[in-house]
DNA sequence: GGAGATAATATGTGTAGACAAATAAAGACT
DNA sequence: AGTCTTTATTTGTCTACACATATTATCTCC
């Protein structure tokens, strides 16, 4: 009986075949650390197809710190394989709706004012201007979830003045609203200031878990704030 | 003097210049949340760019979490705009000496034994199996940056019986002993147990941030580690 | 009107070929 | 030996084209 010939027509090497592969063999230590690989030439050839499926292949496990690529000195396997993961960055709302529980949001203050000092530390803005702060609590099935004070630059956010704050969080609405061209994130664990730790029903100086959110567009700061969350979250990762 | 015509040739538009075009219309609200863009076709036509040029472009942003598509339905803007960043997650040694400290390892404690309930509990495995158990520490500078909790499993990783643990670190050996497939990553702020608090020099019970990290070959878990940093370390990641 | 088959369409992916750009290696000149 | 220039090699990117595949829209039949 024959076996039709599936090699040539219908299934085609596809990059992510090379790719599979590829990282197949790094990672069962056929090619060490720090040795460098075929290049594309050679492994389109070996694989049977066309050079620019190889180049996609390659390029990807580049972009997930891989292997290290430079021309004309081809590419080898990361000494280090710095794996870098893809981190979600969703809403507040939505993390908690994922988790199946009825979101709800409390604004407890706005307030527009001049900066204080410890925010123009880490939010570069000209000590004269006027800043946006909002305390708010998000709350999944009536249990708080994250308590956040945020700054929010006017001069950066035509508009700002007149969001409907008391009914959709900032969150929600700068993403609508405010554009921004480079963000920066922190996470570290803090002792529960005694305000954050009675909004999050947890005891002052109790290990909470603080992301700090500081984004630009420009050159111009837009917002920056501080989620505090109770010790019971936990930020996931996946590679 | 005449000057020479880049203009046709040398710049041809680059998938890097369309991205970056159509990643300011979603930014500055030229197209909102939710709406559906242009077709590829179109979109070539407009940039005088082939349609494949115009598909890398669409589709980094796809993974960027900044449009979603689909086929025969088009492209159209995330309505969630769950921004996705890289996070690159380092060997300890390459972050201690990135922020120029000097490296120093200390093994504390290394044992081989039935796994208790508590680490069967995270780390799936036949309960009657033997787990190795290695307590380490980190420190940059002499002063303690991170106290490694790891467990390991030897049915998964030929070799690590006579793994030289004194000298380097797992978190060295294994990245380049023990392939793996999956990973999943936690972190959250804790109260500091005695013993880690008492390797980090801070109180029994102040704030310390810990990252989980799960591995898996197939469905064999590989190893479960906690890492415990003390309340002055920040996790960055930027966008 | 509803169910199921069929067509149309947007994206997904592969190929071959060409030129661009970076950079390591070799050669030329002091 | 050391510095500068040239050359060669490898990856980076774009084009034009073709076919694959998913999914929506339409048509057909009852």
């Amino acid at each position: 009986m024959v076996i039709p010939d599936r090699g040539v027509r219908s299934s085609r090497t596809s990059f992510r075949t090379v790719q599979a592969e590829l990282t197949r063999r790094i990672a069962e230590g056929e090619w060490a650390l720090g040795e460098s690989i075929p290049g594309e030439e050679a492994l389109a050839a070996e694989f049977g197809c066309s050079r620019t499926t190889v180049n996609r292949a390659v390029q990807a496990m580049a972009q997930l710190g891989l292997v290290v690529r430079k021309r004309r000195a081809g590419t080898r396997v990361a000494l280090f394989p710095v794996r870098s993961a893809q981190m979600r960055i969703p809403l507040v709302r939505r993390e908690i709706e994922e988790k199946g529980l009825r979101y709800d949001y409390q604004l407890l203050r706005k307030r527009v004012g001049p900066a204080p000092g410890h925010a123009l530390e880490r939010f570069d803005v000209p000590p004269t201007s006027e800043l946006m702060r909002l305390l708010c609590l998000h709350s999944g099935n009536h249990r708080p979830f994250q308590y956040e004070d945020r700054w929010i630059n006017p001069a950066a956010v035509p508009g700002v003045e007149d969001a409907p704050f008391e009914t959709v969080s900032p969150n929600e609405w700068l993403v609508q609203n405010a554009p921004f061209s480079r963000a920066e994130f922190y996470y570290q664990a803090e002792p529960a200031s005694a305000t954050a730790a009675k909004h999050l029903g947890v005891a002052t100086g109790s290990p909470v878990f603080v992301a700090e959110r500081l984004t630009w567009l420009g050159d111009e700061p837009v917002t920056f704030a501080r989620l505090v969350h109770p010790p019971t979250y936990r930020l996931q990762v996946e590679l």
